[in-house]
DNA sequence: CCGATTTTGTTCTCACGTTCACAAGCTCCT
DNA sequence: AGGAGCTTGTGAACGTGAGAACAAAATCGG
């Protein structure tokens, strides 16, 4: 999703090395399922196995896999190690991606500390904020750096990937800078929209939103009988004014 | 997604009272995108504005409103408050869900601080954990309290979301102990795959996942004129051992 | 060496989601 | 009052994703 980059207006563009952006977002599982199962001294393992250990069903997961290629064994299953190696690098992560957080707060703190950043794949190099008073503070084996810094920590450690966790005031002219700066991959946990120039690829992540989803199904669990089909028409009281009702013009 | 309640096999089950999903998880940002409007003092926005600002296509948005039913006026746009509130009751924010959070490491407290947890709707009633040395501590306003004690708070105070933020290890665990008591929505931070019997929502926040994500584009970004077209082949060599190319059976 | 068994890779079909395009409906101006 | 100009709500076309089902390929036992 929220994929901002270019896109060809030509033909369909078929197999072009593409695979469709839900296989995309499930790799990672399948990745963490195939580490888990090789930590438990797994040596094969069949779709049914994996999707299992996925949460996925297994047609699905074979239909994923065999856009990265034939890795399996008809009759047998899938070489762990292998698999595992081959998804690993299909996503990218066989090489280091060095990442910035921005904003030092508590979630930036949390993140900062966060031990084994994933799994590997990733190196923090930065940690930034424009507050004074948190610049040069410690935390793990790193200190907070003065925002300022952006370009040149950007340019001298090569950073493709930008975390933000300020307060939403802040996160667009953050962005900005983050991109003007050479960032192509933002992961946003602020509580807003930000836009970015194409090439750029944008990932939310919104702790307020997932809650609101929950509630919605919440109420339809306990209010399938409370409140069965009451839906628009009450609620129109004490609110003060209505879109066409306005001045009463006209009518 | 990760809905896993009931689905009943029967007809299509149209417009029973059926919100699209892609639909529902859009409210939250319209919510949003209404309320920032209605401070600036905005009364009547067009779907073109609403649209802009919540980062989505106009007619997506008008879809998306229609499913819940005509609150527009044609030639002229919505009202803002109207809007406001009726995507609020749809999505059920207009009363106040009770939330436990369960784990109290660094991303457990970041949580328990982040102010105006989203913008209200919410309420913490407990921060729970089983280490007996957080036990106690307070955090804003609120106190660490036992794990064990999970059952009675559940009951006492109605709740029926649940966030885990505890290890991977304990995560299942945790998970069974919260549906037992009588949660029925989770959000898990956790990096596993948790499952839950069928009329509980589960919803995922996975930093690793979406980093990869990331990484993925970013690779195709990079690497796009640097190994146009070498995936699968060359990545053999130094492997010990291959599924089907193992002992050289056959041909 | 052959047939039974297992499991992958793929094809086909259906459901879901997105976008276009336009009729319906409202306001405002003359 | 009547027509011009907007903007919504929706029907229809299109594209993407999910799941069932099956043919192809590999192992294993006799």
């Amino acid at each position: 999703m929220t994929r901002a980059s270019s896109r060809r207006p030509g033909p369909p563009t078929r197999t072009e090395r593409g695979i469709p952006e839900a296989t995309v977002a499930r790799l990672p599982v399948y990745l963490r399922a195939l580490t888990a199962l090789s930590d438990s001294g797994i040596a094969t393992a069949s779709s049914e196995d994996l999707a299992t250990a996925a949460g996925v069903n297994s047609a699905k997961l074979r239909k994923d896999l065999s856009y990265l290629g034939s890795y399996g064994t008809r009759g047998v299953g899938y070489d762990v190690e292998y698999l595992r190696y081959q998804i690993a690098r299909e996503i990218g992560v066989t090489q280091d991606w060095a990442v910035v957080i921005v904003g030092i707060g508590n979630l930036g703190h949390a993140l900062a500390n966060y031990s084994g950043f994933g799994t590997r794949g990733f190196r923090i190099v930065a940690l930034l904020d424009a507050d004074p008073t948190l610049v040069g503070e410690r935390i793990g084996d790193m200190e907070v750096r003065d925002f300022a810094q952006l370009e040149e920590i950007v340019e001298a450690d090569r950073v493709s990937i930008g975390v933000i966790t300020t307060p939403a005031g802040p996160a667009q002219e953050v962005c900005d800078r983050l991109v003007a700066a050479g960032v192509t991959s933002i992961l946003n946990f602020a509580p807003v929209v930000l836009s970015v120039p194409d090439g750029v690829d944008i990932r939310k992540v919104d702790l307020s939103i997932e809650l609101q989803i929950l509630a919605y199904h919440e109420q339809r669990k306990s209010g399938e009988a409370a409140l069965p089909q009451v839906p628009e028409l009450p609620a129109m009281n004490g609110l003060t004014d209505l879109p066409s009702v306005g001045g009463g013009v006209g009518a």
